[in-house]
DNA sequence: GCGACAG
DNA sequence: ATCTTGTCGC
């Protein structure tokens, strides 16, 4: 089944599809959190023009690895902060082809809600897949946050324009806070609830940590090889 | 116009 | 994200 998806031909092509695929979006009703037993991380790693993607699912709240894929492109998009989600998602796309389990979450590495149109990449990638998600960020998009406390646990709210649009999270103390919105078929709390159930050994959730690997090992054995 | 700007 | 050794600090 060939993948005839091409990537925009220009930024307001491609903030236009954002526009349309946030509808749908909206449309999914959210998920609780009682029927989450598998999450999966999703990352990428970068060598030249070709990008490699990684998927990892552990059990939830056990955090056994129950599966994992990887995959690889060519580089069809360039950074543009705002339209990030059309240079991951072609990857992503296809590592999760290569899974072989459907995760009944999967967290992302970017803002989802918290994005300037409230479509970041988490949102994208979960409406394209199917999947709920959620999204996780080393560092705030548009709008300022508050530093939450320094013990665990901790929040603050990311506002824009008057509404919450996600929440900084004190994951691991010590550590500057990570932060979350909801994607696809999730709520804040939800988003939050998890990202504080799979931190605390480190700053990012587990299965972020273990797909940032994943992706580096993909692209370290592809040098390997050629 | 200038600076900021997920990864 | 990536290019990259040593080094300051808990």
């Amino acid at each position: 089944m060939p993948m005839l998806n091409r990537s925009p031909a220009t930024e307001e092509e491609a903030i236009s599809v954002q526009l349309s695929l946030r509808q749908q979006c909206e449309n999914r009703s959210p998920i609780d959190a009682g029927s989450i037993h598998i999450v999966a991380g999703a990352d990428a790693a970068y060598a030249r023009e070709q990008v490699f993607g990684a998927l990892v699912c552990i059990s939830f709240p056990e955090r056994k690895i129950l599966d994992q894929a990887v995959g690889q492109a060519s580089i069809t998009f360039p950074y543009i902060p705002g339209l990030f989600a059309f240079r991951e998602l072609p990857v992503l796309e296809t590592t999760f082809q290569n899974l072989r389990t459907i995760p009944d979450l999967l967290i992302a590495e970017g803002h989802g809600y918290a994005h300037p149109r409230r479509f970041g990449l988490a949102s994208h990638l979960g409406t394209v897949l199917g999947v709920p998600t959620i999204g996780v960020a080393k560092k705030p998009l548009t709008c300022e946050v508050r530093v939450p406390g320094p013990d665990r646990g901790s929040v603050s709210e990311i506002i824009d324009e008057n509404e919450v649009i996600g929440m900084a999270v004190r994951s691991k103390p010590g550590t500057r806070p990570v932060y979350v919105s909801r994607g696809f078929g999730t709520r804040l709390d939800l988003a939050v609830e998890i990202v504080l159930g799979l931190s605390g050994d480190h700053r990012m959730p587990e299965p972020l940590v273990l797909a940032d690997r994943l992706a580096r090992k993909a692209r370290s054995d592809w040098k390997a090889g050629r």
